[in-house]
DNA sequence: TTGTAAGCGTTATCAC
DNA sequence: GTGATAACGCTTACAA
C-alpha cells in the first residue's frame, strides 16, 4: 500500500527527486556512479514506479479493452488468451467486458472504456450494429479502435483483422462435391451478420459452379451455439430431403449436433452423409467419428490484432500519420473421419 | 484524448476548481444554484473525470485482478463473465491474467498486478502451489487477495469462496448406491489438488459407509480436460472389471468420455453402466443419453466472490478492521439421463 | 457558500 | 551532471 516513492528514495540519497526518476530510467546526462548508487538503493528498497502517477503523467495507461460477443465460447476465450498474452508481452494489460451480442450494452462498453482512459480498444462487434457513431466518436476522440473477427465493412479509419469465411466455406464445399456428393446442405448462421453471410455466399458459390442446382430449401439456419436445435433442425432436414448426402456447417456445435442427428437415423458417416463443422472446436477431435472442420488461426488472430493496435497507439503518441489495415487470414481445412 | 478538464470547467464558469469539483460530486456545502449550473456545462460539453487524476488522488484504481489457471475451459470463462459483471455493478473492472497452472507464472502475475496497481485480487490457484510466500506479500502490502475455487487451507487473513467437493461426490455416489449399483468406479482429478482429493475422499466415504468394500483399483486419475484419455482409461477398466455398474467422473468431459466408451462397449446407460459427470457443462444436456452431473453455482461463487472482496477492500481503505470469511457454496445434482 | 492551496507520484524543462 | 520548478487533473483541508 504504502510503497516507497521517488522522493523518499531522493531523501534517502541527499539528491533531487528528478536526479533519481532519471537516474532510474538511464538518461543519458546522469552520473554513472549516480545511476549505480540510485539503483542500488531501489533494489534493495524495492521501489516499485506508481504507475498511475505514470500514467497521469504520459498520458498512456497502458491498458487496451477487449469488447467481445462473449467469453464463455471456445473460439473468443481461446482469442482472448492470446490477445491477452500479446498484449502483456508488449507492457500492456487487458481489459474484456462482452456485450452479449447486444449492440447498447456494447456501446456503453465503449464509451465507459474510454472513460477508464484505456490506450486503445479491441473489438468484435455485435451481430446487429448498423450505427457506427459511437464507434466514430471514440476514434475520433482519439482512441484508436481495431475490429477483429466480426467486423464492418462500413467502418472507416480502423484497422480490421478476420479470417476468409467466403474461402474456407467454398473450398470445404467444393472437397465434398469433388468427393463425389451432390445434395450439400448447409447450415448456416442467422443471416444479418456478416460472417454468416460470407459463409453462405462460399457455400453457394461452390454450389453454382458444380453441376447441380444450388437449392434454397437445403440452407437452414441455427444458432451456432445450438447443438440440440442443429438435431433436431437436421432431422427434420434429413425427413425431407432423405437423399442429402453432405452438410457444411457453420460452426462444430451445431455440426456434432448434425452428427448425432444422422447416427440416430442410422446413416454412415461420411459414407451416406458427410459433415463439415467450423473452428475446430476441441471436442471435434474427440467425437466418434471424428469431425472434419475449418481451424481458425486464434492464435495469429490475436497476435495481429494487438499488434496493429499498439502500433496504432504508438504512432498516436508520436503524432505520425498511421495507416489502417485490413487484414485477412486464412483458415485451414482439418480433414478427419466425417468426410 | 485531450478531454476537458475540471480547470476549464472552472475558467469557464469563472469559479474555482474545487468548487466545481464539489458540485459535481454533489457536496452537502455547495449551492444548489451553483450545482445545476456546474452540471449543465458538465454535461453540455460532456465533461468526464480524468479516473487516473482521480485515482492518483484518491490512491484507489477501481480495478480488481483475476487470476485464473485458464480462461479457455466452460467453468473459469462463466465465472470469469460473473465475476466481470458484479465487479462492473459496483464500478470495478476486471483484468484477467491466466497461470497456466503454472506457479512462477502465477506469481510474477500476481506481482505485476499489484505494481499496476489494482486494489484486490481473486485467485484461483494453481495446483501445485507449496509455498504462499508471494500471497502472503501481497496481503501483508495491503492488497486484499480473495481465494477462490481452488482455493488453499494454509494461507491466512485471505477470504475464501468455494465449493463443497467432498459432500457433492458423497451425495451423488450414495445416489448411485441408492439405486442399486454396487461396483462403482471413480474417475479422479490428479490428486495433487485439494479439489481432486475432496472428491475422491467423497467418493471413499461413501462406499465405506456402504456395504462393499472400498477397492483402489477402481479409482483412476484422468487430466479433467481429456476427453480421449477418459475413453481410453474406460474401457481398459471396464475390460478388467467387467462388472462396474456405474462411474462418477470429476468432470463432465471426463464422463463423456466414458459414456463413449460406455456405448462403444454396447453396454446400456444407465441400466448396465450409470455415469455421473460434475459441473454440468452446456453439453451435458445435449448429449444422448443426457449426462447426470453435479452443477457447481457460477454465478453465486463469482458474485460472493467480488462482494466479499470489494467489502475487503472498502473496510481496508476505511482502516476498518475486516474479518475474512470461508464460504462454502453448496452444489446442486442434476438428475438426467446417465443415472 | 465559495475559494485558496497543498499534495498525490511522476516526468520534463530549464537553469545552474 | 544535477536540481529547482511546473505540470498532469483531481481531492480536500482550511481559509475567507
Amino acid at each position: 500500500m504504502s510503497s516507497i516513492s521517488l522522493k523518499y528514495l531522493a531523501t534517502q540519497l541527499n539528491m533531487s527527486v528528478s536526479t533519481v526518476s532519471k537516474a532510474l530510467r538511464d538518461y543519458k546526462d546522469v552520473g554513472e556512479d549516480t545511476k549505480t548508487i540510485v539503483k542500488a538503493l531501489a533494489k534493495e528498497l524495492d521501489f516499485i514506479p506508481n504507475d498511475i502517477a505514470v500514467s497521469l503523467k504520459t498520458k498512456s495507461s497502458k491498458t487496451i479493452g477487449v469488447i467481445f460477443p462473449s467469453i464463455v465460447h471456445w473460439f473468443f476465450s481461446g482469442l482472448f488468451e492470446e490477445i491477452k498474452n500479446e498484449a502483456l508481452k508488449n507492457g500492456y494489460l487487458t481489459i474484456l467486458l462482452t456485450s452479449n451480442d447486444n449492440v447498447q450494452t456494447e456501446n456503453s462498453h465503449l464509451n465507459y472504456l474510454v472513460k477508464r482512459s484505456i490506450d486503445g480498444v479491441i473489438l468484435s462487434m455485435s451481430d446487429n450494429r448498423r450505427d457506427f457513431n459511437v464507434i466514430n466518436e471514440i476514434r475520433d476522440s482519439g482512441v484508436p479502435v481495431l475490429e477483429l473477427d466480426k467486423i464492418s465493412k462500413l467502418t472507416k479509419n480502423c484497422s480490421k483483422v478476420s479470417v476468409n469465411d467466403k474461402e474456407s466455406i467454398f473450398d470445404a464445399t467444393n472437397r465434398l462435391i469433388d468427393s463425389g456428393k451432390n445434395k450439400i446442405a448447409f447450415i448456416s448462421g442467422i443471416l444479418n451478420r456478416q460472417n454468416a453471410v460470407d459463409k453462405f455466399i462460399g457455400y453457394k458459390m461452390a454450389i453454382d459452379q458444380s453441376s447441380v442446382k444450388f437449392d434454397q430449401s437445403l440452407t437452414i439456419p441455427v444458432h451456432g451455439e445450438k447443438l440440440n436445435e442443429a438435431y433436431y433442425s437436421f432431422v427434420k432436414l434429413l425427413k425431407k430431403h432423405p437423399d442429402i448426402d453432405g452438410v457444411i456447417c457453420h460452426s462444430d456445435i451445431v455440426a456434432i449436433g448434425c452428427l448425432q442427428a444422422t447416427l440416430s437415423l442410422n446413416k454412415k458417416i461420411p459414407d451416406d452423409i458427410a459433415i463439415i463443422g467450423y473452428s475446430d472446436w476441441f471436442v471435434s477431435s474427440v467425437i466418434i467419428p471424428s469431425l472434419s472442420t475449418i481451424s481458425q488461426p486464434v492464435e495469429e488472430l490475436g497476435k495481429t490484432a494487438v499488434k496493429l493496435l499498439i502500433d496504432e497507439i504508438i504512432h498516436k503518441r508520436k503524432n505520425i500519420k498511421y495507416n489502417h489495415q485490413t487484414i485477412v487470414i486464412p483458415t485451414k481445412f482439418i480433414k478427419r473421419n466425417s468426410s
